[in-house]
DNA sequence: AGCACGCCGACT
DNA sequence: GTCGGCGTGCTC
């Protein structure tokens, strides 16, 4: 080797681009490294093959290549320079943000291996002599059958020391058993529009092709998705399930595991140990995991014989990440599919319109599931109740209460949905009008009345509940409105037979808490379910006949212009856990705007109609999807600062006449944690200028970042879901 | 992001 | 006299 050749390594810094290397012998594209950079060892992964140094630049050496795994695949980094192109981020810490941490670190590591053992030809010829008992022993039992370590361990304390010693010498080995995957049991009965679902998509494998599947809560998308990864499966292929919320995995998993018995599942989110996440990972890369369920982050997951991806409530915004590498899975999932050659189908019961645009526009084929799986299914009758015209108790109004008690009386389990955890959202004072401002963010503290505190929800921040106001001293200071606290104890008062449980972050913060939930639910010790929108999110509660919805006007004329759509597409979930499986369901939506077209969709159960007014409504204001966006975002302890650094920024970069940029102007949350927080929105309708413009950005966006110090923090936000 | 180097206040 | 505050500047 020419000691002027160099590797290209890619490192988690927040650096542009990649830094040369000498290392002692040539090293394959995607091995792990570690390498000296600015005084400290970090890991490194080659990006490149052999190159040629630039002149001048004096080069450090590799200080060790690891090999405890073999190099990461190349389809994986081309999936993270994607990433960071699209998103534009830092390529090293794209690539970093797609690892599981202890890949992250500047250590070899690999998972602890828990495939079997075997003797190979030559140790069956071969048994130790009877007087070596231990050994005879681990013979025997390996000639019996293959055997994993706990097994072994059991025969001999000392046989993985034999072992070792054995597959030195050729006479034993670890091998992948070969796996019996089969679809068990009865399989239920597919409608016609499922069929033609598996069937199409089926029709689709080994090739790209994205695909909408839009069926109706209750209309079996998981058993089209179940069918599919059969198939996969029969092929000896893999499968990807990317899933919105952890809390959604467990009632997946069991049901994946319960119809493919024999198959490998590995299950990825962030709530894993290091250890397990890593284990999960490599099963996956190498081959082993049969189906890959997570969340967002499992899109980066290699698997080798990838054949499916599925993107469940592929609407939902916990697909996106919020900082760092702020990465869309969904996105990524389809660009994956492109680059894999495989389908990838998503699915929701309410599409967002972005990918009713795609679907629209052809990009996307569209499958539609319009009848619930169960014949005796329907859905709810939806109920708009006139909350100008109606007294209100607890934020309750009579005919709600009426129908809880029916379907109390009944014995039917009813939902109760109200998107604010808390006692109420904010505490005020009549006399001098005081309200509970966060000190920290532009956002009301929420009373909270079981911890006695006053807390946050932006920053987290509490503080004990005042006695009296702080400003005037008058002791009848009042929370105003209703959280899931409140509407719990109100609905205890108002039927104090009915057994509410309540469903929010502060009662699902625990580990295994949604178990608690479930089995109290399945085992009928639950009359009313009060909770937030955690209780839309794909949860199966079985049969419900009653689902209310309070508070939700706020949606109708916000700030956010994704406030409506998120909204109907909130409702209709909600909405949809009612009627399922034989009863029959009713839905009452308390409001102030009972004529407003959204609610009026949601009484027809009119979801396409719907999107489409609200696609026509960002036609006409050139929102996304009919434009692409991006932010700039930038915040410091001082907001002149933040401003005053994207100002620099505007007037640096050219302008483009189709690229229009509004601000700086503030965040929708415009103090979050203390810090000021400013930001330039960037819209295009050609997303190739959109990205011209980021790319023209981001120098200047190094530099200024530099002169304005560390008190000032940016970020770029491609395809942001809030402004 | 770290971690150096670099210039001004309270300590053995 | 120097220990260390965190401002700015660089990292193949």
């Amino acid at each position: 080797m020419n000691d002027t050749d160099c590797v290209e390594v890619l490192l988690d810094v927040p650096l542009q681009g990649t830094f040369s290397y000498r290392p002692a012998t040539p090293l394959p594209v995607g091995i792990r490294v570690r390498v000296n950079f600015g005084g400290r060892e970090l890991c490194g992964v080659v990006a490149n093959g052999m190159s040629r140094p630039a002149p001048g630049v004096k080069l450090k050496p590799v200080s060790e290549a690891y090999a405890a795994l073999p190099p990461l695949p190349e389809s994986l980094l081309r999936m993270a320079a994607f990433a960071a192109r699209y998103y534009h981020h830092p390529a090293g810490a794209a690539l970093f943000t797609a690892l599981p941490t202890l890949l992250r670190q500047p250590r070899d590591v690999a998972p602890p291996d828990r495939r079997p053992w075997r003797l190979t030809e030559a140790g069956r010829l071969a048994p130790p002599p009877p007087r070596q008992r231990a050994r005879l022993a681990l013979w025997q039992a390996l000639e019996r059958a293959a055997q994993d370590d706990d097994a072994l361990r059991a025969v001999s304390p000392q046989a993985l020391r034999v072992l070792a010693e054995w597959a030195g010498q050729g006479l034993a080995e670890r091998f992948d058993p070969p796996r019996e995957v089969s679809a068990a049991g009865d399989l239920p009965a597919l409608t016609g529009e499922q069929a033609t679902a598996v069937d199409s998509v089926a029709a689709s494998l080994g090739r790209y092709q994205a695909w909408l599947l839009q069926g109706v809560t209750g209309s079996g998308k998981t058993e089209v998705y179940l069918r599919l990864i059969a198939r996969v499966l029969a092929e000896g292929r893999q499968a990807l399930v990317v899933v919105p919320e952890i809390s959604l995995t467990p009632q997946l998993i069991e049901r994946f595991a319960r119809r493919f018995a024999g198959a490998r599942i590995a299950c990825l989110h962030s709530h894993l140990a290091d250890g397990e996440r890593l284990e999960a990972w490599v099963d996956a890369w190498q081959g082993r995991a049969d189906i890959v369920i997570g969340t967002r982050l499992s899109v980066f997951t290699p698997l080798p014989r990838l054949a499916l991806i599925v993107v469940d409530e592929e609407h939902d915004a916990s697909l996106k990440q919020h900082d760092g590498l702020r990465y869309h899975a969904r996105d990524l999932a389809v660009w994956r599919a492109h680059d894999a050659e495989v389908p990838v189908l998503l699915g929701s019961a309410t599409p967002s319109l972005e990918s009713v645009a795609n679907a629209d526009a052809g990009r996307y084929r569209r499958l539609m599931l319009t009848r619930r799986a169960h014949a005796a299914a329907r859905l709810p009758a939806v109920r708009l109740i006139d909350t100008r015209r109606a007294e209100l108790t607890d934020g309750l109004s009579a005919p709600v209460v009426d129908a809880l008690a029916g379907a109390l009386s009944r014995r039917e389990l009813s939902l109760v949905y109200i998107n604010r955890r808390g006692y109420a959202p904010v505490l005020a004072c009549p006399q001098c009008g005081w309200t509970s401002g966060c000190p920290h963010c532009s956002a009301k503290q929420v009373v909270h009345l079981q911890s006695r505190v006053l807390r946050c929800h932006h920053c987290g921040d509490a503080e004990p509940l005042p006695r009296a106001c702080p400003d005037c001293g008058n002791a009848d200071i009042r929370p105003l409105g209703e959280g899931t606290q409140r509407l719990e104890a109100a609905l205890g008062a108002l039927l104090p037979k009915a057994r509410i449980l309540r469903i929010d972050r502060d009662t699902t913060a625990r580990k295994d808490a949604w178990d608690a939930v479930y089995r109290r639910v399945s085992a009928g010790e639950v009359d009313i379910l009060v909770g937030t929108q955690m209780l839309a999110k794909g949860h199966d509660f079985g049969a419900l006949s009653l689902v209310v919805a309070l508070g939700c006007d706020g949606g109708l004329y916000s700030a956010d212009f994704r406030a409506g759509e998120r909204l109907f597409s909130t409702l209709m979930q909600v909405a949809g856990r009612a009627g399922r499986a034989g009863v029959a369901g009713e839905v009452l939506v308390q409001t102030q705007w009972p004529d407003h077209p959204l609610y009026q969709a949601l009484a027809r159960h009119d979801f396409d109609g719907y999107a489409e007014t609200l696609l026509a409504e960002r036609r006409e204001a050139g929102f996304p999807p009919a434009a692409h966006q991006a932010l700039v975002r930038a915040d410091a302890p001082d907001g002149a600062a933040a401003a005053a650094f994207l100002q620099g920024l505007l007037a640096s970069v050219a302008d483009d006449p189709a690229v229009r940029v509004f601000g700086p102007a503030p965040a929708l949350m415009a103090r979050l944690a203390g810090r000021e927080r400013a930001q330039l929105v960037i819209e295009c309708a050609e997303r190739a200028r959109l990205h011209a413009w980021l790319s023209a950005a981001e120098p200047v966006l190094a530099r200024l970042g530099r002169e304005a110090g560390r008190a000032l923090r940016w970020a770029i936000d491609v395809d942001p879901l809030e402004l």
